[in-house]
DNA sequence: ATGACTGCCTCTGGCAGA
């Protein structure tokens, strides 16, 4: 079972590069972030067309998460991070996918730090962490991925002095991040890439893909039941080179059945 | 080098992204 997670950075002006992606990879269940749209303007359809089924939960102009999955319906089991009635962002969606739980997650950015966007990535990893110790006390197969925004180790950057100062690799984030391994959830790919070196996003500007300026950001957590069926993982890199590319790159990771 | 690019909604420029 392959399961995978793409940023796409908006469906409007993606549509073509993900239904390509989609039918070149077939992934049994794939994670968008960045879908950038309204409920109403989520191309459904588009994908019915092609096999899969979709659950998503959009925002206007910005965030928007979505769970498809190959000739099944996922069967949605929270919408929204809990723990802050405040918090309308659209950033986290949670479903049942051939057993096993898809909790497709787009954490904020925090930038810039200091300050209230930085404060507001700290506060919704700590609720992630929270609902991720709700999940793990259910004892299930279970993976948190997407865009998780933090540069989890210096080897997971190509300069880390160009980052230092960015809010995806401050002391704070990587600890929020750390915690999350410490109660025992496997990154998938740092497991099967413990050198580094592998990167899932390359900024738009400055030539940063042809020089291969890269990070890692885009993560899968696996829980006990799902890290020992652990096979592959890898990084499609290819999709960030072709026409009217995300500024992600797809991850995903390959269970045994 | 306070640079660079892209998408969105449209106050077609300002914001957000990372």
């Amino acid at each position: 079972m392959r399961i995978a997670s793409f940023n796409i950075n908006g469906i409007k002006a993606r549509l073509p590069r993900v239904t390509e992606w989609l039918e070149e990879t077939r992934p049994d269940v794939a994670c968008f972030q960045e879908i950038k749209c309204q409920d109403p303007n989520f191309p459904a359809d588009a994908f019915g067309a092609i096999g899969y089924k979709s659950i998503w939960h959009g925002q206007k102009s910005f965030n928007g998460v979505a769970i498809l999955a190959r000739e099944t319906e996922p069967v949605e089991i929270q919408r929204g991070l809990p723990g802050d009635d405040e918090d309308e962002q659209a950033r986290y969606l949670e479903a049942e996918v051939g057993g096993i739980r898809i909790v497709c997650i787009y954490l904020p950015n925090g930038n810039p730090q200091p300050g209230p966007k930085f404060e507001y990535k700290l506060s919704w990893m700590q609720r992630l962490r929270s609902r991720m110790a709700s999940i793990w006390a259910e004892e299930i197969p279970a993976i948190v991925l997407g865009d998780f925004n933090v540069i989890p180790e210096d080897k997971d950057v190509w300069l880390p002095k160009a980052m230092a100062d960015d809010a995806l690799m401050q002391p704070e984030s990587r600890d929020a991040y750390a915690r999350l391994l410490h109660d025992g959830w496997t990154d998938a790919i740092d497991r099967l890439n413990p050198r580094g070196g592998v990167w899932t996003y390359w900024d738009y500007q400055a030539g940063a893909w042809q020089r291969d300026h890269g990070f890692r950001i885009d993560h899968a957590l696996l829980s006990p039941e799902c890290a020992d069926r652990l096979l592959a993982v890898g990084v499609d890199r290819t999709y960030r080179g072709r026409e009217k590319a995300s500024d992600h790159a797809p991850i995903w990771v390959e269970l045994q059945a």
